[in-house]
DNA sequence: CTGAAAGCGCTTACAG
DNA sequence: CTGAAAGCGCTTACAG
């Protein structure tokens, strides 16, 4: 069975292809009972648009590009979550294309162009100064809407993004464990240097500087095998009284070696993780976290997105950040 | 700046837009020399094909829809992105539709048919009649191939689909448990029926039954929060030794309430989870699962799907098992 | 091996 | 409020 075209409901209602064009698209530039023939004669004969035909004629796609790296990464999957449940609402459809490395990089780009996707929502942990020329090209050359979503680029203050205060939020749990009395503040971080983590890193210096303290530093690989032997190493070495993870994970596994070692959590070491995903309430104790709106982060910025997408300027050009808070579970006092 | 299209490509190389298309799509059909004119000034212009006019007048799309229920757990992502690669490979794109309820669901399908979509993957745990036939019609009608992943749809057997023998995983899973000397097993599953829940169930009952044990199945919400106590009213009024989680973190969930009334793990009770998430390493004792190969899963419904539309007939209709392994850690002896 | 031409299914000024 | 017609940028028989 073939598909009914926009000619095949004109013929039966009796009018044009393009008032039946109208009555679909703006139906208020057409008499009601015309209206009402048509979308009945397109309900019975299961008519659906072909969305290539409509792209073509109008050069708009209602699709908007998602790219990711790791998929698989907790966060990120509850972030493309939100963009979708928005994108839907709003009637756009996401293109998900997992981010590849600097070499391949063109072919992702001209998949872009070639779909003729109406905005890209970027949520690669890192933009390397490559992609990023490339891909403000896109956005200077084709007029493609961009928003980083839970990244940032600092070099360009005025690139659309959603995110929270990270270096406020680093600044912020060190001073929480400040206040617990802890003198020896240990951060894990990861060795790949993602933006986020610099910002809680950078959040984390200025605390410790200002109140005084000496900063320890453990860069660690995101894998949960390597992580032991890193972390192991590192606490062994160092007399700690403070850990914040720039992970839920990472924190989680710190705590491990650290149980393992006799020291008892909250009483010997206090422990901040940062994210609040469900492993903050699997494990045992529970962990002390840092709440990032995820979820939220995603919604927020397919919302911009479609904003810009219309043509309406935004208020705020630049970052958007959002709320987050602290969260004390057991393993801080 | 406005993109060159195949016009533009011809005119400079002096040849006919056909030829163009030909040199980029059939370079065999084209004199060499021909086809590295035409190249070199298709990348001179930076020309990229407009994806809507190609799928418009070949009506391919070169583009797979993705139906997901819940993106946000963590082997929905990992499966979606064994299927991003593997897509990716093989130079196809992909639309990810969050799956909606089932009033939603024709609104759902008529995106699927505008932007014709070359083929469907279907995650979602859970297939209703309804959803069934609407799509089961769809291929019919519009002859898309349709894999499911990681799912089953008993009623047909001659859909494709791409999972793990999950009867046969229950069964194995309570023999183990049965092998450590347990007599007392109890299965934790969830409330909502989801065909593979049911197929655990099934091969742990039937393990039960051949050892001439008594069956003890808790049903509890996937909330982290209303599992606490679902699963404390089942563990305090029920005498058990063994316990096999659907998910892993029931299972954990479970541990960490037995482990709160003081019951010893693996001593006293043996656990198992399912899946092998992050969880099963980040939590004390580490947990022993089955190893479900998810990211494989979805890799391997990517290429069956693209072999579907390459119009290669299966050597193998129906459901299509990957092997899964018992993976032994510290909850069970 | 290459070109002229029709067609894919829409949208949208332009008339009326 | 409605229709005729051109155009969006490709592909693909059909000739040659």
């Amino acid at each position: 069975m073939n598909k009914a075209t926009i000619y095949d409901v004109a013929a039966v209602a009796k009018v044009s292809n393009a008032t039946v064009s109208r009555a679909l698209n703006n139906p208020e530039k057409v008499k009601p009972e015309t209206r009402d023939k048509v979308l009945k004669v397109a309900k019975e004969l299961g008519y659906k648009a072909n969305a290539f035909a409509k792209g073509l004629a109008s050069s708009k796609s209602t699709q908007v590009a998602v790219i990711v790296s790791d998929l698989a990464r907790a966060s990120v999957a509850e972030m493309v979550k939100g963009i979708g449940e928005v994108a839907t609402n709003y009637g756009y459809s996401i293109l998900l294309f997992p981010s590849a490395s600097d070499e391949k990089y063109e072919e992702l780009l001209t998949n872009l162009i070639s779909y003729q996707v109406d905005g890209i929502l970027y949520l690669n942990d890192e933009i390397t100064d490559h992609q990023y020329k490339l891909i403000k090209d896109l956005e200077t050359r084709y007029q493609i809407p961009l928003v980083l979503v839970n990244t940032v680029y600092e070099s360009d203050a005025n690139l659309l993004s959603v995110a929270i205060d990270y270096e406020k939020a680093g600044y912020e749990v060190t001073k929480a464990l400040v206040q617990e009395g802890r003198k020896h503040i240990a951060l894990l971080t990861t060795q790949k240097r993602y933006p986020v983590s610099e910002l809680k890193e950078k959040g984390y210096l200025r605390a410790i500087e200002y109140y005084g303290l000496q900063p320890e530093v453990c860069y660690t690989s995101g894998n949960l095998d390597s992580n032991q032997k890193d972390l192991s190493d590192f606490v062994k070495s160092h007399e700690i009284d403070g850990v914040i993870g720039v992970r839920d994970s990472i924190a989680i596994s710190c705590m491990n070696i650290l149980k393992n070692l006799g020291r008892k959590i909250p009483e010997d070491v206090s422990i901040f993780g940062f994210q609040n995903t469900r492993y903050t309430l699997l494990c045992r104790p529970t962990l002390s976290t840092i709440n990032v709106p995820i979820y939220e982060i995603g919604a927020r910025a397919m919302k911009v997105l479609t904003a810009e997408m219309m043509g309406e300027t935004q208020e705020q050009k630049g970052q958007i950040l959002l709320e987050h808070s602290i969260i004390k579970r057991e393993t801080t006092r």
